[in-house]
DNA sequence: GCATGATCATGC
DNA sequence: GCATGATCATGC
């Protein structure tokens, strides 16, 4: 037998797809009626993972120490998300197995059973309400999950020094700080009976193998940039929304922005620098039949930013892209990894593309999703974002990152005028700035792109 | 010619 | 009234 209703139990591929038919689902709305009843309003319970496993995928895993779809070596895990701003992040940490201290220590990673249990994981993030059933929690993230190698190598390290701990008969005091990636959390509530270690007569807290919550949130924004592609429907025939998107714009290639006005009945001063942004706002009107203006809001949604790009004869952007004013107080209270510029530069971007000839003339070019380079982020992105905090922190908040310190991104004035200025840390007032894409990063990175 | 500082028209 | 996306202006 290898088949379950809709989805092959061998093919990891097959049960990934099966599971992505609850994105943007709750269980009510997609199991038969029968099995709903007894989940309703508090009756049954029952943890959420357990009403997919056995009641959307069908499967009745009673076996600990293999994974849930065995013959695909795919362990299956369900967990919640909860709203932060306009992001998700993780709720809690990820529990991949209980942690047997009088076995484990005889392992060797290679052979392990966490590696064993969890190489594969379909990763299945729902989002938390409070008050909700959890049959009336809506999925967001369906994927198979393996590790990328240089994260393997910190969870190996993480689980060496757990397991050393163990033979070393210090098992009773693991802690969460001890690893990166991979921890030993608490299970079972404190208070909650103790267990045996095998090289010391102290008995310590019954402990699993998880994963921390700051990981689970570089899983979700990976997952979420991953999915942003395709989300928002896969609408009409299959075709993703960037498939309709870039069709949408090809009658206007090769037309300039006059024509363009003109064709879609955009009167608007041409000086005015929202121009732009208002006639492709126009342009994207009637795509998916929906109500007008809610394009724009499918596009937050599917987290998309939206900038026009206007290339000199040469092909090089005419100017840097920019983002939204910071505030110094509140920007030096920020951390990398939740920063406002870090979820500025994870988001997927849609250029509206224009060639400018000789006289200055747009004609549309073309249109192109892009996604800045995870190494780019992280790297330079990264590096930005720390010179600028620093910099505040020292009072220097006038001699933030230029761009050509930076190979990704810098920081420059963005006010309404000169005198519009904004309080630093150290009590002075400094002109309103912003982070701002460079414009040669820029043109290296869209050059490479043939889109539409 | 480019990097950086300065400013603008509009929408909310 | 002001933040935003975009563009202009200037100095090196």
């Amino acid at each position: 037998m290898h088949k379950h209703g809709d989805y092959d139990i061998t093919n990891p591929e097959s049960i990934e797809a099966y599971a992505r038919r609850l994105v943007g689902r709750s269980l009510r709305e997609v199991l038969p009626s029968d099995a709903r009843t007894m989940y309703q309003s508090g009756r049954g319970k029952g943890n959420l993972g357990d009403l997919v496993e056995q009641e959307y995928f069908g499967i009745h895993p009673g076996n600990i120490s293999a994974p849930d779809f065995i013959e695909a070596g795919v362990e299956l895990k369900t967990t919640p998300l909860k709203r932060v701003g306009k992001s998700f992040r993780a709720k809690e940490r990820l529990v991949l197995q209980m942690i047997k201290y009088n076995d484990v220590h005889k392992e060797d990673w290679e052979h392990s059973t966490f590696l064993a249990k969890n190489s594969l994981l379909l990763l299945m993030f729902y989002l938390w309400e409070s008050g909700f059933a959890p049959i009336d929690y809506v999925f967001k993230i369906a994927r198979l999950w393996s590790f990328p190698e240089a994260d393997l190598e910190i969870i190996r390290d993480d689980w060496e020094t757990i397991v050393g701990k163990i033979r070393d008969g210090r098992a009773h005091e693991l802690s969460e700080r001890d690893t990166r990636y991979l921890a030993a959390c608490t299970k079972a509530a404190t208070g909650a009976v103790l267990r045996s270690q095998p090289f010391c007569e102290q008995d310590a807290q019954p402990r699993a193998f998880s994963l921390k919550s700051s990981y689970m949130n570089f899983v979700i924004d990976e997952s979420m940039r991953a999915q942003s592609a395709v989300t928002a429907e896969e609408l009409r025939a299959g075709k993703t929304l960037e498939q309709l998107i870039h069709e949408r714009f090809m009658p206007f290639v090769g037309m300039t922005a006059d024509q363009i006005a003109r064709e879609v009945g955009v009167t608007a001063n041409r000086n005015a620098k929202n121009y732009y942004s208002v006639l492709t706002n126009r342009m994207l009107k009637p795509i998916l039949g929906i109500a007008p203006d809610r394009e724009v809001a499918e596009f937050e949604k599917a987290g998309i930013t939206m900038r026009t790009m206007r290339l000199k004869p040469g092909g090089t952007p005419k100017e840097a892209v920019s983002f939204k004013a910071f505030d110094y107080m509140d920007l030096v209270s920020q951390e990398w990894t939740t920063s406002d510029l870090r979820e500025e530069l994870m988001r997927r971007f849609f250029f509206v593309v224009y060639n400018l000839d000789r006289n200055d003339v747009p004609t549309l070019a073309r249109t192109q999703f892009w996604s800045m380079p995870q190494r780019d982020v992280d790297g330079p992105g990264r590096d930005c974002f720390e010179r600028t905090v620093a910099l505040i922190k020292e009072d220097k908040a006038e001699y933030l990152p230029r761009s050509t310190e930076n190979k990704v991104c810098h920081v420059r004035p963005h006010g309404r005028d000169a005198s519009d200025k904004l309080l630093t840390p150290s009590g002075r007032w400094v002109t309103r700035k912003s982070f701002w894409l460079n414009q040669r990063y820029l043109g290296d990175q869209l050059a490479g792109g043939e889109d539409s």
